[in-house]
DNA sequence: ATCGGCAATGTGTCCGTTCACATTCGCGAA
DNA sequence: TTCGCGAATGTGAACGGACACATTGCCGAT
């Protein structure tokens, strides 16, 4: 039945053109199409310039799923994140994004219910349902990478903030440095005893920051306190930071994110003391809102959106063979403001 | 040739098993196991049971690709996402991955590089070439919206956060309430003089806090100060905060969001003045650091995660046929802390 | 014993591409 | 003129599923 011969009142059902439209359009062969597509040699410009403007005309979009099958390349890139909304990889995936998009690739997330092995297969499974040719993990729980191992993936992989995990590429911020910058800035203000309020244990990010922390605190000979396992939250802050006020055994507190330094602070104020003249406070991360917070915090800025956009450069250059890539490192930075200020 | 007949040192190529491996395994034809597979009637359950341990035991796992060239539907849902990382939308969004994750549907995202025609329609461009079947769109600007009305999309859409915007599926916490709650709060507390900073003008949410602002502001016959537009952002809040402070003609701000309130906050106690008692601040959206701002910030809540589950539950009902939808509102809630005292 | 009818299962075709392998065309050299 | 040859283009398979439409087997009614 042609196009036009559909019966009256039945619904036209109008069928995007496919390629072989495109060609007789055209006047030429479907491969001939497929040639301009894939932009192979050998097409004559004319022919490739005819071709082009029909494609354009009947707005002609090649079926990703028709080219999957026979290519099995899904040009899709999976992200992989832990559950929680944090700024680092929220703003890390931002960059994924539009560095994917800028390369054609599309990106397809999925959110980890759980760090354990059961929930990260299932989270791989989901997204391997899609063929992704590509893996972005930003789930930097020491369990989640356990599960890994016993994975055996076959794609591609990068890992965001997982300092140091072997066998894998791995793409990071230096957190122990960060970590020593923050507390040499304690020691050198004079502070002497320093408390470190550390992420969860399962989190390498949290581990690296601990171990940067003990490493200055060793070099510097000073009494070494025996961190505190956080949770990342503002509420952790705030609750273990009214319990330390009990018993003032320290003039400082290195929290190891922005959102535990500021329950840190509400603590210190509910305790009718102040920043930075009765405790000093250094946080990790630099969220946007950390400049404003009262008073502004010192804290460690990484680079998460440059660390997404290396994590697509890394990926893509093992999937197309690229080999132009920025090896260096991205160093962390000392913001200094004004929630640590010299002992008295 | 046969599998193992491969010559010696040629890599074997592995093939994923396909549906007629299955079969064959099973001693059935493919169409039973599609059948098996689409939980189709009319199995022997001992067939069923069969083919299920086959396909577990070689690992089977269905083509998408295949599967979407012959029903055209790719089980992928598109997310847009306007380009900043708020807290709200991420929020939103990790839900809208769970949702649809449970309902064995994928989410593809794309953040926006701005909100004119030219960036909307690219990103939609790039959703579309997966094919997605329906698309959630999280960029309440209206000029993404207007963008919308030419794009005449073919497939199933909701946005959120775009209160009122007529024609297209909308789903949000209703804000005019939210601003009014605030706004009432400020006069039940005895302030007269209120000023409002407000979101960008070109956001829909940001409006809609306005005329809340305003309606209450009206009804209760008082003085009305130009509401002030920002950017959302903390430092926004701080430089505008330093600049009212000259002449203090007021008593009380309503912030459009957490940030900005956080930045008022900052110029308040730059100028030396205090939170509540010369200046009360009211947020909105309540991000979880919000309780720990110094003071406590009294702002207006809302439920981003339910907003990102009705999203995929009211796209599921469309796409599927479903009609138990929950087309209760959802209602903002006034969270009174600290930061707003009554007048002296 | 035959047949209708339904449950269970099998066969052929198509979806829109790409790939490997033809085929055509034109042009210069023998 | 004929041949060779490379550039330009065409043809016939796959790819892995789903759907429409057979086909088979079995049971009870006739």
């Amino acid at each position: 039945m042609k196009p036009g011969t559909t019966r009256a009142m039945e619904p036209t059902k109008v069928r995007a053109p496919n390629i072989r439209d495109v060609a007789r359009l055209a006047g030429v062969s479907y491969q001939t199409v497929s040639r301009v597509l894939n932009n192979a040699a050998s097409i004559r410009p004319s022919t490739r310039q005819r071709v082009l403007e029909i494609i354009d005309q009947v707005g002609y979009r090649p079926n990703q799923a028709a080219r999957a099958l026979v290519t099995s390349k899904s040009r899709t890139i999976g992200v992989l994140l832990s559950q929680t909304a944090h700024y680092g990889p929220t703003t890390s995936l931002r960059a994924i994004e539009d560095a994917a998009r800028e390369a054609g690739y599309l990106i397809t997330t999925t959110s980890l219910s759980a760090s354990d092995y059961e929930s990260v297969a299932g989270g791989l499974e989901h997204l391997m349902s899609q063929a992704i040719e590509g893996l972005v993990v930003i789930a930097p729980q020491v369990r989640v990478f356990d599960a890994f191992k016993e994975l055996a993936l076959t794609i591609p992989l990068v890992t965001l903030d997982s300092t140091g995990t072997d066998a894998l590429r791995s793409l990071s911020v230096d957190q122990i440095l960060g970590a020593r910058l923050a507390t040499r800035h304690l020691i050198d203000l004079g502070h002497q005893e320093i408390l470190h309020i550390s992420g969860p244990q399962d989190w390498i990010e949290a581990e690296a920051r601990m171990r940067g922390f003990l490493q200055e605190i060793n070099a510097a000979d000073l009494p070494t306190h025996p961190p505190i396992l956080g949770d990342w939250t503002a509420e952790f802050g705030y609750h273990v930071g009214r319990e330390l006020l009990g018993s003032r055994d320290f003039t400082a507190v290195f929290a190891a994110n922005d959102q535990m330094a500021l329950g840190v602070f509400h603590a210190i104020r509910d305790a009718g003391l102040d920043v930075p003249r009765d405790v000093s406070v250094v946080g990790f991360d630099d969220i946007p809102e950390a400049r404003h917070f009262w008073p502004p915090l010192t804290t460690v800025r990484q680079d998460f959106a440059e660390l997404g956009r290396r994590s697509i450069a890394l990926l893509l250059g093992e999937l197309e063979g690229e080999t132009d890539l920025n090896h260096d490192s991205i160093l962390p930075e000392l913001v200094v403001r004004d929630s640590a200020g010299p002992i008295r």
